[in-house]
DNA sequence: CGCTACATGTAGGTTAGCTACCTATCGCCG
DNA sequence: CGGCGATAGGTAGCTAACCTACATGTAGCG
């Protein structure tokens, strides 16, 4: 995959793991693994900022734990992201339709 | 649109739509919008360096025309570009499946 | 003459994801 | 006991690439 293809759409995937249960940061990273079928492996240097960057900006809020022993932060949706996640939903469809148009079936009918 | 969602996307958008016929920058800009049913309006300051970018990689060549005493840069696809071109559409398909696989069907079967 | 469309370009700023690195616990293996 | 991999969280700094804003010039119309 390339580098930086995920540019711009990090947030929604983040917003959409915790969808439907809270998680914490190293399981939203296998998360993504299993729910893109291995494709995404993300760094935890690219998640945990963004989970931050996330929280500064309401969508997420955190909670630590302990669990045998370890520390854990774990996130859950606000309902302001819920509703940041539906209009990125939204944001994507228009997205990929808009690039589908394009990439679309190869040649065009020229507009001559 | 969001600001830089085609990030990393840009490249396949110009080699495809010079895939079936050279064009020059300005009617690149205007098939762009054409073919994306409207949502991409990408300024001039986006395409032109992106176009000599491409250049550079070896992937469009070009040629000056003048057509009614204005100056064209006329851009064609290289072999090396509709290999790229081929690759990039490859790269987006399965782009669009990792994230469709997360953003999905919403909430997730828990794989407690 | 001024305005809009056509046509190409550069300079500089932003910013978000990546690389590389650091800390710490737990459990296992030798 | 020592070392290592998995688990868990984090920061600093780099870079690519897209955007904003601006500059240049022609053609055609009123």
């Amino acid at each position: 995959m390339k580098a930086d293809a995920l540019r711009g759409h990090l947030d929604a995937l983040l917003l959409a793991t915790l969808d439907g249960g809270k998680l914490h940061g190293y399981a939203i990273i296998e998360a993504l693994q299993l729910r893109s079928g291995g494709a995404l492996d993300l760094p935890t240097g690219t998640v945990y900022p963004a989970l931050r960057r996330l929280e500064r900006a309401g969508y997420v809020a955190s909670e630590w734990s302990t669990v045998g022993g370890r520390k854990r932060r774990t996130y859950r949706l606000t309902a302001t992201g819920e509703r940041s996640l539906a209009k990125e939903r939204t944001a994507w469809r228009e997205f990929t339709t808009a690039i589908d148009g394009v990439l679309g079936g190869g040649p065009w009918p020229s507009p001559t």
